[in-house]
DNA sequence: ATGGCGCGCGCAGCGCGA
């Protein structure tokens, strides 16, 4: 069972390229963020021609996470449980016998203003969900756009980003307590490239020039983790024309019961 | 020297992202 997440930065412009990369990784799963549409424009009978079931949870504008899969999605839910928030940032629905929830961790902005309070917050509440759904689940998939850097490895350079937002004490500390729930930062669990990213600034020639950041990640349960074979970011995508400021991440796994 | 780029909205230029 292949699993990946994307942040597309607007579905709309992105749909071609979402199309051609669903076509060429084939994953059995496909967690979008920032699709930044409303249900009604969702583009469902795309996904269904190239022959993947969709579910979405959009606003106008801001924000949107979506699954795009080869097998229809069974009990979806939208947000975090008993948390009131209009932003669109949470969506989870089980696969086979995986339980997998899209994120897109609000960015915070700067570690000064209200935005990262709210990101605190917000991630106080997503422990408390996780933890729930732990217990409930154990095969469970947690992805998406966590919008940390955990470690220095992760920051092409970590001292100019010591203390800010993305890369701030308090959000590692966030982080280390939902792998403590019992969970593996899959993508840590297989050698890889040094200087590895996920997303990188359009500006400055930043892909370029590899100055990027790895925020956007693939968390699984520790008994999924033990079946997860194989963990990667794909850089393709993030030179095509107009790309998506963040790369795919695809984590695979040994679990039976999603393929035809 | 806090811009730089890309997106949505909407028709000018701003808010936002990371």
């Amino acid at each position: 069972m292949k699993i990946a997440s994307w942040n597309v930065n607007s579905l709309r412009v992105r749909l071609p390229q979402v199309l051609d990369w669903l076509a060429t990784a084939r994953p059995d799963v496909l967690a979008m963020q920032e699709t930044k549409l409303v249900d009604e424009d969702f583009p469902e009978v795309d996904f269904e021609a190239a022959g993947y079931k969709a579910v979405y949870a959009g606003q106008k504008t801001y924000n949107g996470v979506a699954f795009a899969s080869r097998l229809p999605a069974r009990d979806v839910t939208i947000g975090i449980p008993d948390f009131d928030d209009p932003q669109r940032r949470v969506l989870a629905a089980t696969y086979g016998d995986v339980r997998v929830i899209n994120l897109y961790v609000p960015n915070g902005q700067s570690v000064d203003s209200d935005k990262y309070r709210y990101k605190l917050d917000w991630l106080d509440r997503l422990t408390g969900y996780l933890q729930h759904a732990l217990e409930h689940y154990p095969h469970l998939v947690v992805l998406g756009d966590f919008n940390i850097a955990p470690e220095d490895r992760d920051v092409h350079d970590p001292d100019a980003w010591r203390g800010q937002v993305l890369f701030s004490e308090p959000e590692h500390a966030a982080f280390r307590r939902l792998l403590a729930l019992g969970m593996c930062d899959t993508f840590r669990q297989f050698d890889q490239a040094e200087k590895s990213y996920s997303w990188w600034d359009y500006r400055m020639n930043a892909f370029r020039r590899n100055m990027g950041l790895r925020i956007d990640h693939v968390l699984a349960s520790h008994a999924l983790c033990k079946s997860c074979v194989a963990s990667a970011i794909d850089t393709e995508p993030r030179r095509s024309e107009r790309p998506s400021d963040h790369a795919p991440v695809v984590a695979e796994f040994n679990v039976r019961g999603v393929r035809d």
